[in-house]
RNA sequence: GGGCAGGUAGCUCAGUUGGUACGAGCGUCCGCCUGAAAAGCGGAAGGUCGGCGGUUCGACCCCGCCCCUGCCCA
């Protein structure tokens, strides 16, 4: 294997939150003359930056950083969107010789870029048409509707989950066919792949997540909404209710103290860390290292050499 | 020293006019996930009801004493 074939690989650099990814992702991308590509859907967006512990130009060291503050706060976010447009990115560092170096812990952006994922369409009309039904009928009634057009779909959805219920109507319409969605299974990549998780023990991890909550409050997080809210931020759909930015927003309408939004926030940040490692755990090509034991050393040894070492697995 | 309120799941509290604790929210654990994914959704495990004694066929719920917490009066 020459170095040319192994400096081409995508390497990409998941796990929960708080545990360091962005740091060992430009680590990485410095020692191997790569860059980093955002695979976190709320940095996605312009200006949300304290509570998404976004890297600022220095932190970032000079190693360039693609899809950051793509979108407006105002948008609502588009998995398919993020697909075609980090697809492209990471072409282009390919044909050109660089390694990218994907980070991020927004599990299903990153399965969309590495997997063969294909979105249907969507439509707003057919959209909009469907979320007024679910305010109005509820989501049991259009439940009942998706058992009549698609029973296989209907059948795996809980009549309470309006959203999916909405989504799967929408193709439906759409497609005039079944939803019939199942994500592809962990043996056909897109893209050449070297995984790296990074974890931390979980009381590690709780505590630091508390700290950062905390870190974020006091470097302007509330500043930071209040502006942001000048801006549209409850527009979006999407933005208005990310971790912090949804608790905040209670405490500029007077519902929430802002001592309440700050513990509000920890205790929903580390429900996150859960899901993202209930997400992440199934994955199967994922190497886990330990955030606390040097896991530059290991990640670079498992890129440089191919393998993807399990006795260096810290988890 | 006296009085009042209270001691029920890890936490905050419901509840039973005596007959196997219907519990809730939060937390915890597990899982799902194809265009809102830092979102949305499902499931599970946890109490024998402060302690001791009594009344009763039967007490978490009645009686007595004790312990603890908070407030009040001395």
């Amino acid at each position: 294997m020459t170095a040319a074939s192994e400096m081409t690989r995508l390497v990409a650099v998941v796990g929960p939150t708080a545990t360091g990814k962005s740091a060992l992702g430009i680590a990485i991308a410095q020692r191997l003359g790569g860059e980093v590509v955002n695979a976190d859907s709320m940095q996605l967006y312009r200006g949300m930056d304290v509570g998404t512990a976004k890297l600022s130009e220095a932190e970032q060291q000079g190693v360039p950083h693609h899809l950051l503050d793509i979108w407006d706060v105002t948008r609502a976010a588009s998995v398919a969107d993020y697909q075609q447009q980090a697809r492209a990115r990471i072409d282009e560092l390919l044909a050109r010789g660089v390694t990218p170096v994907l980070v991020g812990g927004s599990g299903l952006y990153v399965r969309a870029v590495i997997d063969p994922i294909d979105f249907p369409g969507t439509d707003p009309g057919t959209r909009a048409g469907l979320e007024a039904e679910l305010a109005s009928s509820g989501a049991p009634a259009m439940h009942a509707r998706l058992a009549v057009a698609d029973p296989v779909t209907a059948a795996a959805l809980s009549p309470h989950n309006g959203r999916k219920i909405v989504r799967a109507l929408e193709v439906i319409a759409i497609t005039g066919g079944p939803f019939t969605a199942a994500l592809p299974s962990y043996d056909e990549a897109v893209y050449d792949t070297v995984h790296i998780g990074l974890d931390l023990e979980t009381s590690v991890l709780d505590a630091r997540v508390e700290r950062r909550v905390e870190e974020m409050f006091a470097a302007g997080f509330e500043a930071e909404v209040r502006r942001l809210d000048g801006e549209g931020l409850r527009l979006g759909v999407t933005a208005s209710r990310a971790l912090g930015y949804a608790q905040l927003l209670d405490v500029i309408d007077g519902r929430l103290g802002l001592a309440a939004a700050r513990a509000d926030t920890v205790r929903a940040t580390r429900r996150f860390v859960r899901r993202q490692r209930s997400w992440f755990r199934r994955d199967p090509r994922i190497t886990w290292l330990d955030a606390a034991d040097d896991p530059l050393t290991v990640a670079l040894k498992m890129i440089t050499t191919g393998h993807t070492a399990t006795d260096a697995s810290a988890r």
